[in-house]
RNA sequence: GGUCCAUUCGUCUAGUGGUUAGGACGUCAGGUUUUCAUCCUGGUAACAGGGGUUCGAUUCCCCUAUGGACUACCA
């Protein structure tokens, strides 16, 4: 298989959003590209005009990209066999369904869409489905029923006509994928498909097939839905005399619950994007880089989806995916799709990062809050809250009490805690920590677990009281650490406000 | 309806003709912690069903069921 030089292609169509799936089956490629120092190649199927999105073939580049898929040939990075895009490539493909024609693998149809149209809703009320193949083939409008002189009349006319590959009749066709081993199809169970539409494009089928052999590609690695016209494709190779590259057809992503594909629905519903950016038009819909999620996390999550290294080993850079990828160890059968274990894949991410790289992510985010720590407090207080957070969004959430006094006291806490002792303790403590000699955790600490000894009160009391007027609730990490990085006046100034506030009566 | 593909804990999956069927996510219970979270420990939970083949099948074969894809001048 290492003799011949690894080529694989990414071949979606700029129809939308890439979908998280189609990002997996690029990933495989690029995966599989690398393990064996092979070509990754992106390559624009955009045959149909009709469906042509704008902004579609950036957002593939892009999504790319951010995820890590370095592409050796396409569209920005050019190459060889160029050009990637299936629109620039037309004439090449009429070149080669002419061949088909004059080899006799191929016949011109007339049919209009209204007849075949007709035909079908026929065949479906009798709940059969229309087969436009060998057993009707002879009975339609074509240049194998009509003469030579009518075929050319009308081609001269400039009739409208497609080119259908010619079936043939009851053989049996073997082909092979390397993920679901060998297959036989009988050829009468297949239509006659469209090689050239009327629009003068050709189908996917077609400029699938040339492609990947002018693009010299080794393994065709592509989506399940796929399977059902591998032997269509065999046969096309078959008829044009060329070798067939090798094919693996990956297993689907499916909905978290229930039945079905994954789909842009079930994220609205569940709260998780199926896309890898934000996509901005029409529709729009938000993205894992927008949600937060670092590109590593989403790569190594989408690589263990379907796939596994044979290892306990879950957490894997893109080298060593590289490293590691096998396609006999992609699985057979579709994968549900958890948003709960991608959150886990960040989160272990996120504890990963060094406290410089996360201050480089999250002073933005403070900045925007309106405030100016230096790199060096917030790199600190980071340090405190890290293990909490999965998401550097969340990361204000866990420190935003170093930057802003409580507005108001959890009324959970304070009914279990604040009792008619509670200002007299807090004003003792108060004294105790206006005294303090030195401002850092640690004296703090030992000075009021001192004045605690020698009081009546016991630890819990006071320190969770405390932690009530610092923060506002029950939540934060070690309670001397937040003080610290608080500073004396704004300590002393939250004790007395909160007194105040909590104990009206009092004041 | 037809053709093709698939089926191990709720989910992602490992695995073998003889295993206590392993791991991870989730979940539950303890422990650590002045709080919350983390963390640690432990528990829960699976071979779709029925026939074969075999001394023995989760593993091989067949059938059924279920799920999926395809069935366009879409990819």
């Amino acid at each position: 298989m290492t003799e011949k030089r690894i080529r694989v292609r990414f071949a979606p169509s700029p129809t939308g959003p890439l979908h998280i799936g189609g990002v997996r089956t690029a990933l495989y490629n690029y995966l599989f590209a690398k393990h064996y120092g092979g070509t990754f190649i992106l390559r624009i199927e955009d045959t149909d005009q009709a469906r042509y999105v704008e902004g579609a073939e950036e957002y593939i580049m892009n999504s790319l990209e951010w995820a890590g898929i370095k592409v050796d040939e396409g569209l920005r990075e050019g190459g060889p066999f160029a050009p990637y895009r299936q629109s620039d490539r037309t004439e090449i493909y009429h070149h080669y369904s002419d061949e088909l024609i004059s080899r006799g693998d191929a016949y011109y149809a007339f049919d209009t869409p209204e007849e075949l149209d007709r035909l079908r809703k026929e065949s479906e009320s009798r709940g059969e489905t229309f087969n436009y193949g060998c057993i009707t083939r002879m009975s339609m409008c074509n240049s194998l029923t009509l003469t030579a002189e009518e075929v050319n009349a009308r081609l001269a006319a400039n009739e409208h006509y497609v080119i259908r590959y010619r079936m043939p009749e009851n053989e049996e066709i073997g082909f092979s994928d390397m993920i679901r081993g060998d297959m036989v199809v009988n050829s009468s169970t297949l239509d006659d498909k469209v090689l050239y539409k009327s629009d003068g494009m050709p189908t996917y089928h077609l400029a699938n097939i040339v492609d990947d052999h002018l693009m010299e590609i080794s393994h065709v690695i592509r989506g399940e839905e796929w399977l059902p016209s591998l032997p269509l494709h065999v046969m096309l190779y078959r008829s044009f005399g060329w070798e067939a590259p090798l094919f693996a057809h990956l297993p689907l992503l499916l909905k978290p619950t229930g039945k079905g594909k994954l789909s842009k629905r079930d994220g609205d519903k569940m709260g998780f994007p199926v896309f890898p950016l934000y996509w901005p038009y029409g529709e729009t819909a938000t993205g894992y880089r927008e949600e937060g999620y670092f590109p590593e996390a989403f790569v190594n999550m989408l690589a263990l989806l379907g796939w596994n290294p044979g290892t306990e080993q879950e957490i894997f850079s893109m080298e060593e995916l590289i490293e590691a990828f096998s396609i006999d160890r992609v699985g057979k059968s579709g994968s549900r799709f958890d948003p709960e274990k991608a959150k886990w894949f960040n989160t272990r991410y996120f504890q990963m990062k060094s406290d410089d790289e996360l201050v480089a992510l999250f002073m933005p985010v403070v900045n925007e809050k309106g405030f100016k720590p230096s790199p060096v407090t917030l790199g600190r207080m980071i340090s405190l809250v890290k293990e909490r957070a999965a998401f550097v969004k969340d990361l204000w959430h866990e420190t935003d009490f170093f930057f802003v006094a409580p507005e108001s006291y959890d009324p959970e806490v304070v009914r279990k805690r604040w009792n008619a002792d509670s200002p007299l303790q807090m004003k003792e403590l108060l004294d105790v920590v206006a005294g303090a000699e030195s401002f850092t955790s640690e004296n703090l600490e030992k000075a009021v677990k001192e004045w605690i000894a020698g009081s009546p009160y016991n630890t819990g009391t006071i320190l969770n009281l405390f932690r009530l007027l610092m923060v506002g609730a029950s939540r934060g990490p070690h309670l001397f650490d937040i003080i610290e990085l608080t500073g004396r006046d704004e300590t002393l100034r939250r004790l007395e406000n909160g007194i105040r506030r909590l104990s009206p009566s009092l004041s």
